[in-house]
DNA sequence: TAAAGTCTGTTGAATTTTCAACAAAATAGG
DNA sequence: CCTATTTTGTTGAAAATTCAACAGACTTTA
């Protein structure tokens, strides 16, 4: 735990906690360091959701597979980054998603209950996180409008630049890397990957693009 | 304002609150009651998000419209539920999208500066609020997934029949009316509006759909 | 009630996506 | 360092979507 001290200082959870206090609180919310490996479920489809994760190491996905085991990937979680949060707000008896780790790590996973209900310590920062809490739930909404406006788009180009430009934007700059592998972009933009493979092609002979791997670079 | 003090006794904003606080409590929040007409804008992207809105009647949708004219519906927002308050929460300088009405009503349009600090009077429903809050923009997040997991599907006919399963479901019925017409369903589902038609004709013809204007029954 | 306007369903052609299959390139593991 | 596995790019054919256009049904309003 103590090697994440500074990660959890500036997870936007903690924000405006006391650094000192920072341990004990953990203590009293009960929280627990949960190491996992690549390609290992962290939440599984239909549990309930009782617990918030944070990523201290490593990267999760939030994915969806259908009847047909279509693999639909909401979205990338990266190091002091939440999951979980909102079906534990929403108190949801079923989560309609899994998270599955695409790099190994340590998940530091919190009781919802702990944050919610005030302690018999009386500890003070509860008030505190459940407003940062709000403001983590809303800013995810936030994401999810990013998406939505890329799904609603027609065709795999469209698609596939808006994203482009939302990385760029996101990293202040025209060279970036993708937290996914083709497949794995493919599914979070919901096209064919070989159709995304083609259009990835054509846009690098138009001289629009320059990809090796995850990384990318616009011209 | 007195007409409409059953619904928001039921609003699950006010979850919790007193019925006799209830009136002082509006004041106190500096809450207003809008009137608006049809396909008036309520909320316009790029606007600075500082008040979140409660439907009072009529009805509104959250839109979004790219460089190329075209239309994205992201939700329907019925009387009793609110609009706006994730990007109050998050505190975006400039709002992702529009709030048209598509049916003219009333709106109470709260400042959330005031549901967030702790006012003057120390008034007691402050924590209360931030708490329904939380779990009112956490349910969102979980119908956002929904929509996602509708974008997501390749073919119209996927996303039209998970999406009328939803609102079977939702309406605990096979038979249910839908706050859309064509034009706007198409919008919502991100697909073309004559495809859609044509998809709605061959489910007709196939005998395992009913539906005349926005009713539908399931066979 | 008539006229104007809007909404819906249909059509066919052009475009795009999906699907399946394969080979080259890259990666991981022994 | 070599082999097995995974990832990526390409292809062509089949399927689906989009687009534009139009006519009939339905609404609105004058």
């Amino acid at each position: 735990m103590q090697k994440y001290l500074e990660l959890l200082k500036n997870c936007p959870l903690f924000l405006g906690v006391n650094d000192d206090e920072l341990i004990s609180m953990l203590g009293c919310l009960g929280a627990r360091v949960v190491p996992f490996a690549k390609r290992q479920t962290l939440m599984e489809e239909g549990e309930q959701a009782k617990e918030l994760g944070v990523v201290l190491s490593g990267s999760v996905q939030i994915v969806q597979v259908d009847y047909f085991g279509n693999r639909n990937i909401l979205s990338d979680v990266e190091t002091g980054e939440l999951f979980g949060e909102a079906f534990a707000c929403a108190e949801v008896q079923s989560v309609p998603i899994s998270v599955v780790a695409s790099e190994a790590g340590e998940i530091l996973f919190i009781p919802y209950a702990r944050i919610e209900a005030p302690c018999a310590n009386a500890c003070g920062f509860h008030r505190q996180l459940i407003h940062n809490l709000l403001k983590i739930v809303a800013a995810k909404n936030l994401l999810f409008h990013q998406k939505l406006g890329l799904l609603s788009k027609r065709t795999t180009r469209e698609k596939l630049t808006a994203y482009l430009l939302l990385q760029a934007k996101k990293n202040k700059s025209n060279r970036f890397s993708i937290p996914f592998d083709r497949q794995e972009l493919a599914d979070y933009l919901g096209v064919d990957r070989s159709g995304l493979s083609s259009e990835l092609g054509k846009m690098r002979r138009e001289g629009v693009l320059r990809c090796r791997k995850n990384h990318f670079e616009l011209l």
